[in-house]
DNA sequence: CAATCATTTCAATAATCGTTGAAATATGGA
DNA sequence: TCCATATTTCAACGATTATTGAAATGATTG
């Protein structure tokens, strides 16, 4: 990963609802959950949740895709594990930092689509 | 650690220069370095710098301590482990997600202070 | 104490950010 | 086709951000 790539997802992640919305999509597995779901879910509105998830997709941590007329919204766990393996590699100089090697996408634990 | 906390620390590394500053830090390991050594690495002018370190400080990511005249900046690898750490945790709904523990400060691999 | 070095403080500025409200677009069903 | 549902687009606004330049503070040396 890119210093670049990782201030746009470190910078995706730093905002209080954005963080609310991408923990909730992290948990929903590769499923993911509707843009529907995710708003009534935290509250928020559904133009300002559009914006929400148009930042954390332009930083590769998230996907859509349409089905009916819901969008689907799920987490990119890939980008999730490179950030912190960015974040890991550069800690310590390389040395007495222990690896930390994370993840793979939650299982088929579903959570339902709204 | 918090919501709150883990957003703080994400803003406070979500921007160029800081990572750049934040990266500095960690490979200086636990010695530290002076704020002009940092300023003249990444050719920042040093009232910028105080800026960001500050930002760095008030999300726990960094200390200050004076030698001399200098003051001299260290990196707080506890707190960075506690942000991977709550990243990782509130990863796939802590199942499948490999858990990626990291950890401790760097060596006396020294750096010099300038 | 005066001079110098290292860093911080302060005020100002342009740029970006998050939220809102109103209107548009796309899909599926009557 | 007309209607309802689901989501996006657009323009606007106040708030925060990063950077700058100039001046202030604190520590050391002569």
């Amino acid at each position: 990963m890119e210093k670049t790539d990782a201030v746009a997802a470190l910078a995706a992640l730093a905002q209080d609802n954005r963080l609310d919305v991408f923990r909730l999509l992290v948990q929903a597995g590769v499923e993911g959950l509707t843009a529907g779901a995710v708003a009534e879910a935290l509250g928020l509105a559904p133009n300002t949740l559009t914006f929400h998830f148009d930042r954390l997709r332009m930083a590769g941590l998230a996907t859509v895709r349409r089905e009916g007329r819901s969008m689907i919204y799920a987490a990119r766990f890939e980008t999730m594990n490179a950030l912190v393996g960015f974040l890991t590699e550069n800690c310590c100089g390389g040395a007495s930092c222990a690896p930390a090697k994370p993840a793979k996408p939650a299982g088929t634990r579903s959570k339902m689509l709204a």
